[in-house]
DNA sequence: GTAAATTGGTCAATGTGGTTGTCCATATAG
DNA sequence: CTATATGGACAACCACATTGACCAATTTAC
């Protein structure tokens, strides 16, 4: 009888966890570049996804992200610079400025979710649609419930 | 009969990756400063591997990370003071100044390594052997076969 | 064998994205 | 009404990357 594989050393999972995460977004952000979208960053999709279908405030938007409110709000300033991101006075608050995606910011979203779509039936036409199910689970059971941990900005950070 | 149940969104897949990546190298990164080696970063690790068993150059350092030769020089500087990196000069080559990983650097690494096994053996005790030898063996299907893309720092930038 | 080109390392200036501290205008609680 | 809390902006600073320039040492061309 042949003898079971090896197993692959314990650090190959996390490297293999974060190639596939980088070849998604590589390829996403490939695709939104030939679609008009070119000056979008991994980290913006988290941005937009930190505001919201109904706009944040600045502050708001730090917290979300982890970061400081002046921090979030230079992120603002040049996603709104690049049109995606714009600001109103909120008529409730004179204090508050509402942040909301432009047409622009929520075309880029769109286009995003059926990019996303796409490459998981390119994953289904390679591995079936039962393996990537199986792995999906997987991955749901080995990780926090809350799919949205937006405070990215720092967390790969040298210091 | 009962239907099936839907497909999760595209953007799942990516998240989870990221999630379990993320969940991974905070556990590594908890369990090394509780044995000693609190200033190690998530970035630390891909230097560290970048630099191999033999040592390597400053400018060598910076292709394999995709960093210009400075920026490595000063990772290199700022890992020397912590202990973890020491420089000397290279008896065949007057310009070369070899980069090797001093003996609390192996001793990180080795730990990495036993951390990381201990981490996959929680994957299992949760999944099962099979599962988990899937979701690799998935994850090798759809990741580039070299596991080593150290190109990190600024991929994840805003600009 | 020498001149020219390449390579490795360092220094300096700069840019970007983050930080904290301060301040003002507006709301809210008592 | 007064005191406190909140949202936003401005300034100074810091960490970490960049490019450009330069020198010493090596390698290549002739």
């Amino acid at each position: 009888m042949s003898s079971a594989p090896p197993d692959p050393p314990g650090f190959e999972l996390p490297l293999r966890l974060f190639l596939a995460f980088r070849v998604i977004i590589d390829e996403l952000h490939a695709e939104l570049a030939r679609e008009g979208h070119s000056e979008l960053r991994p980290m913006h999709g988290f941005v937009f996804q930190a505001i919201g279908p109904d706009g944040t405030t600045a502050v708001e938007l730090g917290r979300r992200l982890g970061v400081s409110k002046q921090a979030a709000g230079k992120m603002v300033e040049s996603l709104e610079r690049a049109g995606y991101l714009e600001r109103a006075a909120d008529p409730r608050d004179a204090r508050r400025k509402i942040v909301r995606l432009t047409a622009r910011g929520a075309d880029s979203l769109a286009r995003s979710a059926r990019i996303f779509e796409r490459i998981r039936d390119d994953w289904v036409a390679v591995l079936g649609a039962d393996r990537l199910r199986a792995l999906e689970d997987d991955l749901r059971r080995m990780t926090p419930a809350d799919l949205w941990r937006l405070d990215m900005p720092g967390w790969f950070g040298t210091s």
